[in-house]
DNA sequence: CACCATTTGTTCGTATGTATA
DNA sequence: GTATACATACGAACAAATGGT
């Protein structure tokens, strides 16, 4: 028998071919993979060995195991940094993912008690809020409302939908450097509407980031609360 | 009537009322509250009167509402400030909460691909493993695991059953300072023994935080995964 | 599957007291 | 004083979600 060795033990090549197929896309996110009987059948093995190739992918998170249910292969994850100079677009395209956005939902409003400690406006002064779906590579990666505070930002809605990225809406109001001070991240299951727009089950949790971003003189210009699909991404800090 | 100004109106007594019964303790986290129809009886008024005075406790977080099936007494939120010198009872105090710490289970074991890209060592390298539930108030916070590289911390376990606390261990070892300098997070639905440990039910998601700590001249120290009640923490990074 | 009770969510309409121009 | 706007409060009805039979 070829064992020992660590190169090629027998679910090891397994293993690296269920990869292949993950990541060259024959297996879809979300989809089951086939059963460890098919599996073992398929590689003309014990089915304890295709258990230890599954072991391997599931250390690696590429896919996950259900009781009764079944391996289905798991969404990649994105590694989200987060910086004072956060920008969405620039965190995909980092990643060699190509950013997207959809306008949700526009309208004029009133700051409520969370929207105003954010913006450091009193509660009630108008704002105007932005919904907006943000995705990757077409995927839907997070439902994101952003509120702006009024007048200073009147018409943004029109340039955002011109535009289709904060930061440029942003340019066109002279704001041509923002930072981001502060970001609370928790977590939660998602409302079915949310579940609907991330295209991901109920039981998934989402990542809830609020974030303030202010100007160069530190005036709070936009206060975020984003909904990340918990499973497509990973929040990544540096504290040096 | 007693209406106009803001300070007397009736759905903000109610409110109060309402608060002061969940702070007190008359109903605990995870509860049902009465029905609003109930509410409605009890304070002898319109059911839009009491819905309003909900919607305040929801703004402030101290309630969730579920359609079809009640109101519901939400867990106090931790904010969880994350820095480079981020330690858990420190983080906890200054919540002016008292921190605690169970030891679970200790491990001499080998460093599995995660940890060894925390560690910076090389797979298969002797680690300790430490398994701890972190407690606030005498309620579990956490379930965390932490790796710390052998031989340099060999005996670590005694210390730190008798000092309860990883920065005092560490402090045994010459290690008087040490910094976190990444951090990353995600969320998933707990297993079932991290729901049972964490004393919530399994449909509440929990945060892992994996962090990777080093000392003052940068060398890994310990590499920690923290399963988080994701109803009971918000973590919150400042970026100036 | 249909059916039902319970509970929250939403939308009409109505009335009243306060503040402001 | 009048007109207007606004926040507050009540009533009724219906929609939507949930849980159980």
């Amino acid at each position: 028998m070829r064992t020992g060795t660590c190169g090629n033990a027998i679910w090891i090549e397994i293993a690296r071919v269920l990869e292949a197929d993950i990541l060259g896309g024959v297996c879809l996110p979300g989809e089951r993979m086939p059963t460890e009987a098919e599996l073992a059948l398929r590689f003309r093995v014990n089915r304890h060995t295709v258990r230890r190739a599954v072991a391997a992918l599931r250390a690696k998170r590429l896919v996950r195991v259900e009781q009764g249910r079944g391996t289905f292969v798991q969404d990649a994850v994105i590694p989200y940094a987060v910086t004072r100079r956060t920008r969405f677009s620039e965190n995909i395209l980092l990643q060699k993912r190509s950013p997207g956005g959809v306008l949700l939902h526009a309208e004029e409003t009133r700051a409520d008690g969370e929207t105003s400690q954010g913006l450091h406006i009193e509660p009630g002064r108008p704002v105007l809020r932005l919904d907006v779906l943000r995705e990757a590579d077409c995927r839907p990666l997070a439902v994101s409302s952003h509120y702006f505070p009024l007048p200073r930002f009147t018409g943004l809605v029109d340039i955002f939908r011109a535009a289709g990225s904060v930061t440029a809406s942003l340019r066109a109001y002279g704001v041509h450097s923002y930072r981001r001070i502060r970001t609370s991240l928790s977590s939660r299951l998602p409302t079915r509407e949310e579940a609907r727009l991330l295209e991901q089950p109920r039981t998934t949790p989402v990542i809830v980031a609020r974030s303030v971003n202010v100007d160069d003189r530190g005036i709070p210009i936009d206060y975020g609360v984003a909904r990340y699909s918990g499973a497509r991404v990973e929040f990544v800090f540096h504290t040096g």
